[in-house]
DNA sequence: GTCAGTGCAAACCCTTTGCAGAAAG
DNA sequence: CTTTCTGCAAAGGGTTTGCACTGAC
């Protein structure tokens, strides 16, 4: 028991009090979604989520894991990248950064801010505030014969 | 009729001519889809496209409406803005620009290509081509208490 | 014991599809 | 006349919701 905690951490340094920062009451089922989440730190769909998080014995339903994501995405634990119209895709890199998005694969690679320079930010239209920048760059496979 | 077509010219420039050059036969609820797409030159959501064109007497189907959108996006006639998981919206420019999306009103506005420069692309991951570079700046309404 | 979280199934909504009838060349 | 397009209604697929049960504190 002692040990296999351990291992958890080595792998997700305290997701519970990751939950309580962000002011979300860390349940067993929330804690299985974002150790899988914060454990590998790719990009997931709800769907991807679903099935990692059920490929062992305890399970999680489908209504949690989409009531789940959009909690975690609503208070800041995880970003939304809006890309493909078909579904959501979660980024548990909530640091600034951008997107690959292959339109063959539907794979999703991030961008470091740093390789990347946008400047000449224009005016925002009046009345708004900003809310964030997307900057998606979509590739294709190189083989694809279309 | 002849000062009918006269009025159409003035806001639409040969539509049938557009659809032609782009490999796709102008039949008579394609033209009336074009047309509101080239005449206000707005972005607009399938379902928004679907009242424009069916305000009148004459009807276009759902299943028209959206068939017809995806071939105009597949032959490059508009482009396909994915800023939201809900819908689709359908950008009759298709010159290099980017977009606002305002978050609480599902407004999006162009941004010209001079008002805003990418600098330092970084390079393709293995194996893929460029597809296409979307910026989207989202915004939220200032007075929004939330 | 009380309130929030969870699970299930059904509901939702946008979009696509199957197929028979209509229109274009 | 042949081929392509259109319309309708039904199917599809990701996501959300209603409500009773369970678990957290």
């Amino acid at each position: 028991m002692e040990s296999l905690k351990e291992n958890q951490m080595t792998q997700n340094p305290d997701v519970a009090g990751m939950l309580r920062a962000h002011g979300i009451l860390p349940t067993q089922q929330r804690l299985m979604i974002a150790r899988v989440l914060f454990s590998r730190r790719q990009h997931y769909s709800a769907d991807q989520v679903m099935n990692s998080v059920n490929d062992g014995r305890d399970r999680v339903s489908k209504a949690t894991v989409y009531n789940t994501l959009g909690l975690f995405a609503r208070n800041g634990l995880v970003r939304e990248v809006i890309v493909d119209p078909t579904r959501v895709f979660y980024d548990p890199n909530t640091s600034d950064h951008h997107h690959f998005y292959n339109i063959d694969t539907g794979e999703l690679l991030d961008i470091d801010t740093s390789d990347l320079r946008i400047s000449d930010l224009p005016e925002l239209p009046e009345g708004t505030v900003a809310a964030g920048v997307d900057v998606i760059i979509r590739v294709r496979a190189e083989t694809a014969t279309n």
